[in-house]
DNA sequence: GCATTATGGATTTTT
DNA sequence: TCCATAATGC
């Protein structure tokens, strides 16, 4: 065997493998705590892995354990690594984990981002492949519709009978199949009443007139250039040494081929991906790019993340009770090391203005202390913690800390469940408490309303909720609705400061001309078009010309004089450097009279706007210069800016995919609500098990405990309509579930598990008496020393309580409707009912009526 | 040109 | 019911 003499000849005998030994050598923390599944997920570096991870399972943290693997061992360079994220919130995220995992902030991971955000990087260097210049703008969907209604009606089309936005709908779909109008396929000519393909290829050209694309080409343009230029492509496989891609459950077509281009020479590509959390399947998501992967990528490991660390077996066992009515899944098996804790809660209501009076009153005896689900969560989650938290303090593990990341760091080290990254603030409670002298028990005496999360179905069910917690005082959020660069003021604004930008931005200048209100009317702006059109230039120079030969008079005239010498100073402005952009971003906004608009505007919302425009010109802060933040914010501004302390959270079952709470309420379980009759109508089998998908995502948000509720009647648009419980409801496991039930009513107490396998039957009998919530109206009804008919009638009446109805009695059956009681034998009533006739009922099934006083 | 009334339509949503 | 857009009147 040879010797070596000095490390210079070391390193020219074998300086790969010699550097990859050294960097194998540096410590590896990131894999400590990681589950055998996990490992291999991080550790199979080369060639195609499908990780296919279930609810809760941890797959962020596998992700970036990975990326930290793939630096650390020096396999890549953090610019070499793709890595794909659907929204800017899990890019940041991985960011900052991957940051933190390895110590220190990196410089450089420029490729981690949004499909999009990449998209748009790569675009702006190759855009006059596809006819752009690199500075070009991205519209929202706003501008793509008002686009696409300008061209709908130049072509004289109805947009009544044929809407732009179904246009929008179709275009977008195509463009989510990375189709140009070339490529559209004539299975599709019938789209838009045969004038689709049509109107498409004009609005292409339209854009491109615009130097402007829609968030669908920033995609489509990508693949466009790939598969025409291989030159290209071959230089970005090379560059990319590793792929890794976020959700890929939700990727589209254009996005599945663009990833399959860029893996095509060494197949780096990490997947991860849940089947059954596929919900945008009506955005353009293809479940079929998951379940294919290894058919497309030959010799694929796929990697199964089964074990869950953030549900209990119960809720867990309901998950998979109601997603296995799905066919063709990958199919997991979800499994936990957690205990027992509480079976999925169901109760039944009257209406959906009881199914928020209850959630309501349970959220607030939650956070007061009062539930006896409060005080079961103490003895099990919480001694266990508390007696954890003391050994630590003995052991001084805890001493001398100042902030509850240098807590977590340290407890990170522990061999023990402490060391979970969710636990961190309560943990942080626990230290803080102790240092403060206080007991550490009654932090678990409540469910803070931060832990607390009721998911629906559609927005609109929300305001039942909002409505009911602003009368009793509950603070609430409500995550998802409009986003801060979508609101009116923050568009109006934007659309300045592009005019100022790039005079050319015709659309910004519609958008601007007569806002605030300059007397440019219709006819006005037609001149202006018009004009514009004949010398063949923008608008803001078509609108000069106007101004230069008094096309327009009177007001209206002198206005769009001032307008245009405005626009002319700003950019002037823009240009000299004797002004920050802040400063600039202001005068426009002063100089416009936009300020001014919201300042003379007396409706309620006007404060928050001119605040939201004081944030906007706080956002600039960040950039260089206005240019450089139109190019990025129309892809990066979200609304995240949260604060005001604890509250409860009602968002979409959408907006809560990647969220957990420990409690969870799912109110609307309703045939036709939920699963959604429209979802079926349209998508038929397909759309069923997307629902299905939903409900699974939903139930699995929670934690601890997970309520599920349905109301027997419901006011839609106006109308009250009732419906039966959703199937859903049929398809949760019996032996997971407690159907919410008064004591007696099936000779069991309060918990005794659904007497019939049956859950519909079970649940139309359900009602709230043992629940906290009642007990808690109840007590509050005895204070005030009043009756409660509202809450107390609405109920389902038991055996014993039958002979609280009276002879001429208004009362309700889900079956027959309305009707006057006749007569009473025993627990049998005799009803006259205004539609069905007389019948004989037993009294269970009776409810009172809240309109009728005893 | 702009403010008012009438009409019709109505999931889920990121970029 | 409630919202956005279209037609109508001033």
């Amino acid at each position: 065997m040879r010797v070596m003499s000095n490390f210079d000849e070391m390193d020219a005998f074998d300086g790969a493998s010699l550097s990859r030994r050294a960097m194998a050598a540096r410590p590896q923390p990131y894999l400590d705590g990681l589950n055998p599944a996990q490992r291999t997920a991080v550790e199979t570096l080369d060639g195609p892995v499908l990780m296919l991870a279930g609810a809760g399972t941890g797959k962020t943290r596998a992700l970036t354990a990975r990326i930290v693997h793939l630096l650390n061992t020096g396999r890549a360079r953090p610019n070499e690594v793709l890595a794909v994220t659907f929204t800017n919130k899990a890019a940041r995220e991985m960011k900052n984990r991957v940051g933190a995992m390895m110590g220190q902030q990196i410089e450089g991971m420029p490729w981690l981002g949004t499909f999009h955000a990449i998209c748009v990087k790569l675009l702006r260097r190759h855009a006059e492949l596809v006819g752009l210049k690199s500075n070009f703008t991205i519209l929202d969907t706003d501008d793509q519709l008002r686009l696409l209604k300008q061209l709908v009606r130049a072509e004289g089309i109805d947009d009544k009978r044929w809407p732009a936005r179904q246009l929008a709908g179709i275009i977008d779909g195509w463009k989510n199949r990375a189709l140009t109008p070339d490529k559209v396929p004539s299975s599709d000519a019938g789209a838009y009443n045969h004038r689709g393909t049509e109107i498409y290829a004009q609005y292409q050209t339209r854009l491109r007139e615009l130097n402007a694309t829609d968030f669908g080409d920033l995609l489509m343009h990508m693949v466009t250039i790939f598969q025409n230029h291989p030159d290209i492509l071959a230089q970005y496989q090379r560059w990319f040494a590793y792929i890794l891609v976020d959700e890929y459950q939700d990727t589209n077509v254009a996005q599945y081929l663009w990833l399959r281009l860029l893996a095509g020479g060494h197949k780096n590509i990490c997947c991860v991906g849940d089947d059954d959390q596929s919900i945008y399947g009506w955005r353009g998501a293809e479940v079929g790019n998951i379940l294919r992967f290894e058919k497309d990528f030959p010799g694929a490991h796929v990697v199964r993340l089964e074990q869950n660390y953030r549900s209990t077996p119960h809720i867990l066992a309901a998950a998979s009770g109601v997603i296995e009515g799905n066919e063709g899944r990958l199919g997991k098996t979800l499994w936990t090391a957690a205990e027992e804790g509480e079976k999925i809660r169901l109760i039944g209501h009257w209406d959906g203005e009881e199914e928020a009076r209850w959630i309501g009153d349970e959220i607030e005896a939650l956070n007061d202390g009062s539930s006896i689900l409060a005080k079961r969560r103490q003895n099990s989650r919480s001694e266990q913690m508390i007696r954890e938290f003391k050994r630590l303090a003995e052991l001084d593990a805890l001493r001398g800390l100042n902030s509850r990341d240098q807590l977590f760091d340290r407890l990170k080290t522990q061999k023990s469940f402490l060391a979970d990254e969710s636990r961190r603030d309560l943990v942080w409670e626990l230290a803080t408490r102790q240092s403060e002298g206080h007991s550490l028990e009654p932090a678990f005496l409540r469910y803070g309303r931060d832990e607390l999360a009721i998911l629906v179905r559609a927005s609109h069910q929300m305001r039942a909720f909002e409505d009911r917690f602003l009368t009793i005082g509950l603070p609430y959020r409500v995550i998802g609705g409009p986003r801060f660069y979508e609101r009116m003021e923050i568009r109006d604004a934007m659309a300045y400061f592009r005019i100022v930008t790039s005079p050319d931005d015709d659309l910004a200048f519609e958008r601007i001309v007569n806002t605030p209100k300059r007397g440019l009317g219709d006819k006005a702006q037609q001149t202006i078009q018009r004009v514009a059109r004949e010398n063949g230039v923008s608008l803001v120079e078509g609108a000069r010309l106007v101004v230069q030969a008094k096309g327009i008079g009177g007001k209206g005239g002198k206005e769009l004089a001032t307008l245009v010498t405005g626009i002319d100073r700003w950019g002037r402005m823009a240009g000299s450097s004797d002004l920050s952009h802040m400063e600039l971003a202001e005068i426009i906004l002063d100089e416009s009279g936009y300020t001014t608009h919201w300042q003379n505007d007396k409706t309620p919302e006007a404060p928050g706007r001119l605040e939201n425009l004081k944030e906007l010109v706080k956002a600039l802060e960040q950039f260089e210069n206005l240019q450089g933040f139109l190019e990025h914010v129309s892809l990066i501004m979200d609304n995240e800016s949260e604060e005001g302390g604890e509250k409860v959270s009602i968002m979409t079952l959408h907006a809560a995919k990647g969220l957990e709470f420990p409690m969870v309420f799912l109110p609307g379980w309703e045939d036709g609500l939920f699963p959604s009759q429209r979802s079926m109508d349209e998508s038929g089998v397909k759309g069923l098990e997307e629902e299905r998908r939903l409900a699974y995502v939903g139930i699995t948000r929670a934690e601890e405990v997970c309520t599920i509720s349905f109301a027997a009647n419901r006011r839609v648009f106006g109308q009250w309509q009732s419906a039966l419980p959703s199937r859903f409801i049929d398809e949760l496991p019996p032996e997971h579930v407690d159907v919410l039930t008064p004591p007696g009513l099936y000779g069991g107490g309060y918990g005794a598990a659904a007497p019939t396998s049956n859950l519909h039957e079970a649940a139309a009998e359900a009602n709230v008496y043992n629940s906290p919530g009642w007990r808690r109206l109840q007590a509050r009804s005895q204070e005030r020393g009043m009756s409660q008919p509202r809450e107390t009638k609405n109920t389902v009446i038991d055996m014993t309580a039958v002979s609280s109805f009276t002879v001429g009695e208004r009362v309700f059956h889900q079956k027959f409707g309305y009707g006057a009681i006749q007569g009473i034998e025993g627990d049998k009533l005799e009803i006259a009912f205004e539609k069905a006739g007389i019948k004989k009922v037993v009294a269970k099934f009776i409810t009172g009526c809240d309109d009728i006083p005893f």
